[in-house]
DNA sequence: TCCATTACTTAGTATATACTAAGTTAATGG
DNA sequence: CCATTAACTTAGTATATACTAAGTAATGGA
């Protein structure tokens, strides 16, 4: 009886995917990352994370954490998170580019498109976005596209720097939604006019207007030296 | 306790999608559809058929045949599944058009985007194709573009008719490979060069080149007059 | 060091989706 | 009109994904 034991499947679902990508993206902004974090972040229960986490580690995806509650993704759960991470970004820049949509919707709505883009799809995508490094966000594409240059945030510039925008925070739409009416898309040259930090406001020139920032918001807009492309 | 009962919880799972569609396609083409038919199509067991039709009739997608076998959509359940159709065969044309994704490949893989195309992604896509009325295979978008042209198999034709190509089958990869190879896509111009009964072929002359099809695929293939367009 | 709080695990349940196997109904040929 | 077959339903099971509630462990402050 051989019954065919060991047929390939690959099939990753949706949820673990969108287990695979918050992960991935959490590990990146913080150190350790434990089940009530990640469970606050994908908005179930800490009991459904516990149990997802144990199917994550059947598969392989993330490492057996007999001891510690250090969630770790091993090399195959972080290639399949990058992967999905790059669909993501893809899939953000399509939305804008080629079907105009508003930027402030882009994360939202790729976030449904990333499953369903294989491996063939993503290379066409690629090729016609002319293999973009970020996403319109100024996020870098995983696996494309080499180590973003120098950034920092907004908060540390000097007053009378002359900056170009890197990199603005996905998530909050209400938030996007002021930058893009403000012009503030990475890429776009600003000058630091002022820093008052003593009552917590950054004032930037973007194409001739004044914006000012408090310094929470400045905090998480990233700025590098100015630089054509 | 007034318990926030009655959030809306419009959600249709990917899986009741597909039912809708494949309800919908197969009745485009069959008169009575019933059970074991559907379970053929989607390839799953008739008893798990049984049981999503039975979930399907709770939620007001199919009329509840309490007696008789026949699967019918009511309104509602028809109207979903021709939105599922319309984003299908949109993707179908983003993907060929716009990716430049090899025409029988893009069947497959718009199975899988026309779940993640928003309302208004979709709105984004009809304006970006130019309000398209066809798939790429020529079956109409579903809400737009008028009803088709006159249409007959090619085994329909006369010896010397000048027709345009209208249809082909969307599903055979391999006809399919075989049809753009040869240039048999929806829009171009043809010839009837003879018809062939007795031995079972038909040939046309295509774009100069001749073309010899069995019945069987002839009979799977439309044309119409020649139109401009 | 001990307790209170916070973090994590386990247990038990629910739903959607699939299966096989076993019945039941319906259809059909003789 | 009956017997065989095909079609359909029901029963029982499995998995992935979610929940709440109830435990256990760990941690930090007095």
């Amino acid at each position: 009886m051989t019954m065919m034991l060991g047929e390939p499947k690959p099939e990753v679902s949706v949820v673990v995917e969108n287990y695979l990508q918050a992960i991935f993206k959490l590990k990146e902004q913080e150190e350790r990352l434990a089940p009530t974090r990640l469970a606050e972040a994908m908005g179930v229960s800490v009991a459904t994370v516990v149990a997802t986490l144990k199917r994550l580690t059947a598969q392989g995806m993330i490492e057996d954490a007999t001891k510690g509650k250090e969630i770790k993704l091993t090399p195959k759960g972080r290639s399949m998170a990058e992967s999905v991470v790059r669909r993501h970004r893809l899939a953000e820049r399509m939305l804008v580019e080629m079907l105009g949509l508003e930027w402030h919707k882009a994360h939202r709505e790729a976030h449904r498109l990333e499953h369903a883009i294989s491996p063939e799809v993503e290379e066409l995508l690629l090729q016609v976005l002319g293999y973009p490094e970020t996403n319109p966000f100024g996020r870098p594409i995983p696996g494309y596209g080499g180590r973003p240059g120098p950034m920092k945030a907004v908060t540390e510039a000097k007053e009378g720097e002359d900056v170009q925008l890197k990199q603005v925070p996905e998530e909050d739409m209400t938030l996007l939604a002021f930058l893009d009416s403000n012009n503030l898309k990475p890429g776009v040259r600003a000058t630091i006019k002022e820093m008052a930090s003593f009552k917590g406001t950054v004032t930037l020139s973007v194409a001739g207007e004044d914006v000012v920032l408090g310094t929470e918001v400045a905090q998480k807009i990233m700025v590098g030296p100015y630089r054509d492309g």
